[in-house]
DNA sequence: GTCTATACCGTGATAGAC
DNA sequence: GTCTATCACGGTATAGAC
């Protein structure tokens, strides 16, 4: 799909205001006063709005499949994969922090073809992760426990950091990573 | 604040549909249908539909608070301190589900007064366990981290675990609770 | 306490001038 | 590509009969 220069204006703008305040709390004339034009001038650069939300995160949802897909079947450690899941969601907390905010709070309001899209690549990618956990376990790599419960526990946080980072963008990828790791990995415990 | 028995009734079966929908995305009309009366009939026990959203998430918010309150200045370890953190929350998740999860979502759509309120227990609630962390730390109970980062990494599962109790209503609350306290604590590596 | 009827407003979206 | 004007619909909420 090709997006003029003005159709991704609109969409950035979107993703900015329904993360403030949600999809269905953002009228199509909000959108517009945003982008100073009027609603129905929006309406010669995309269908609807529903069209709009389906843009935002069915972008971000592919960044993260292709991620997983490429990691996924590597040689190397179950923990060397997991650091790479988590550096991969925090570039994308830091690169797309609207979009995936938009992506978390109102997937369920896509329409229909979007949404079975978008459940598709959400179900293969948690399976492919509770793979990584799930080999883990088996060579010893990581702690015999409740592979669901693992999973939550790390996508959870993940997931939900973009509401962190937008009250602390001074902070260094780097040390984000640092951090996450140890935190998500080794705990808190001394 | 007194609640009548019916009152109560749309209470509950409001916070369920705002889970599933989103609070903007359900109607009065569609609230009153699964209550099987009439829109207009809803207005003879509740003033607004913003009442409503009031009402099931200050409930939730004062049980965290009290729970902090009374936990945060006992004499036990940091640690302990802790693990009845995530219990509670637990627990809450387990008894509130529907109702956990419409403070996660819509706390925004408060109305002025509530919101204000929601907002300063939630800010107290943070303090004072980022207080815990901090003593842990000092105390040489946890690690040396970024004490705002462990507490985001923990509060973001906390917050969210409705979503996978939802799904996995069998568990046992002991399970779960130790689970938790492994992942959270201790990490998931070897 | 529930109903019917209705007021009033904001919504997403379209038509057609410029 | 943006505008004004407009439409059909569904939203919250109220009045008043029963």
């Amino acid at each position: 799909m090709k997006l003029t220069r003005r159709k991704l204006e609109i969409v950035a703008t979107a993703a900015k205001l329904f993360r403030k305040k949600g999809y269905n709390a953002v009228s199509m004339r909000d959108l517009a006063q945003a982008l100073e034009i009027k609603a129905a001038s929006l309406y010669n650069h995309i269908n609807s709005k529903q069209e709009i939300l389906g843009i935002i995160i069915l972008d971000v949802a592919e960044n993260f499949t292709q991620h997983m897909n490429s990691v996924s079947p590597e040689n190397i450690s179950s923990i060397k994969k997991l650091e790479s899941v988590i550096e991969n969601h925090i570039q994308i907390t830091i690169e797309k922090t609207d979009a995936l905010a938009c992506l978390n709070n109102d997937w369920m309001h896509l329409e229909k073809l979007d949404l079975e899209n978008y459940l598709m690549m959400r179900n293969t990618y948690e399976a492919k992760m509770r793979n990584i956990i799930e080999q883990g376990i088996q060579q010893k790599e990581l702690q015999e426990r409740n592979i669901d419960l693992v999973l939550f526990s790390l996508l959870s946080t993940l997931r939900t950091l973009h509401l962190w980072y937008s009250k602390n963008k001074e902070v260094s990828p780097q040390l984000l990573f640092e951090e996450m790791k140890q935190n998500l990995l080794h705990g808190i415990i001394r």
